[in-house]
DNA sequence: ATTATCTATAGATCTATAGATAATGC
DNA sequence: ATTATCTATAGATCTATAGATAATGC
């Protein structure tokens, strides 16, 4: 028979049974609609589509959700939080500031390139004319004048510059999650392989930002820290 | 009595009056289904919401298309092959492949600020991940090679550089779109208002291109042809 | 007893077709 | 007679809810 201490380790049933299985429902629920929503969209999606998906039963589903639409917000809060928070973890010692936007926008692409729904929904959000105000959007917006005030980066039009930014990444992003279609993965392959998407995409953001060409590449080829 | 060459100009009756008829019909169905899925995408529209604000028979969609995605590809079809003949009729004897971009790029961005509708079927079409290979992308694509060939532009890496244009315009585009937003509209309006969207989009896409800054200002307002 | 799930279903909506009506063109 | 339109509708699909079932926690 176990001590009494082993049984109970810290706050042994701190969360009752019950709540643990709702909030793995809705679990279920909102990896079920990232993923469909991510390849269809929100108009495109049926909602028994998502309970069947997830295993759950129809009904069920409107003991945590509303409506179709308030699922897609509960996801559109959620990924965009825990990727922030995975970026600030990643990036918080960086001083430079345009490594640290190289490593963040460097780690969108990899995490899009090895998550394709997470990526679909992140280029769908995007470039759904929200970018400005919600999402990801505010956050390269602070960097990028963090950058223009520490002197690092020259621009004349830092909102234009931040849409050219915004704009560069998603599509990049959009374009490899194509690859599958041959002649997208022969495009992005063709002028020499001049390195990963990633870091290509990054060289090109940095002369945007008023880097040399140089210097562009260099930032492009800092060290990443894993995850 | 009209003499007889006055009764017939010059192929009179060419098109039956049914021809004209049906390609009427059509032609409201297209127009009504550019404004509906420009604004909710294809999977947001119902066929009947289409037949309605076109002001024609349910069953009659049948006759002309066979289905909803049927018409989207219509509409595609029609949507940039009009708008390719505008820019090759405005922008034909310029010589400066700069100039040329300069034109073509502030010519969509003005077209997409007065018909929203349109700026919005753009957006949405480009965005959706096919831009490298349909619509507008390989016109953009053909225009950047030839300034590179011409040394006019400097870029080592051809693709990123046409994925960072084309995801600029189309972000400035969809950008200005939500000027509504009052948010959006003073973060536009922001940092000293320095010119129209159209000129401070091409003063950016001029940067990607690698002219001189005080080049890529004269470029971005040059005499823009009316249509 | 409470809570979360499930099944079943009413009502709304949407698609595609069939058959009737009206206009054209011989 | 032909052609394009319209109206009407069957069948499929989807949403939201009501009531039953199963599991938890006192």
């Amino acid at each position: 028979m176990p001590k009494p201490a082993e049984m109970a380790p810290a706050e042994p049933m701190r969360e009752p049974r019950g709540a643990r299985r709702k909030r793995e429902t809705r679990a279920r629920l909102l990896e079920a609609a990232l993923e469909l929503m991510a390849e269809r969209g929100v108009e495109g999606v049926a909602i028994n589509e998502i309970t069947e998906a997830a295993d759950v039963g129809f009904g069920s589903f409107y003991n945590h959700f509303k409506s179709k639409e308030a699922i897609y917000d509960a996801l559109i809060d959620t990924v965009f939080e825990e990727f922030g928070d995975t970026l600030d973890r990643l990036a918080e010692g960086i001083g430079d500031p345009a490594e640290y936007i190289s490593i963040c926008i460097r780690h969108a692409i990899r995490r899009a390139g090895h998550e394709p729904v997470w990526g679909r929904f992140l280029v769908r959000q995007g470039l759904s004319g929200q970018m400005l105000s919600r999402g990801l959007g505010p956050r390269l917006q602070r960097d990028i004048r963090r950058g223009l005030d520490a002197g690092r980066f020259t621009a004349d039009d830092p909102v234009l510059t931040f849409i050219a930014v915004g704009g560069t990444v998603l599509t990049a992003i959009s374009a490899q999650l194509q690859s599958d279609n041959a002649a997208v993965a022969e495009q992005l392959g063709a002028d020499g392989a001049r390195g990963s998407l990633d870091e290509r995409t990054v060289a090109v953001v940095m002369r945007l930002l008023g880097l040399p060409a140089a210097e562009a590449e260099t930032v492009a080829r800092c060290p990443l820290p894993a995850a």
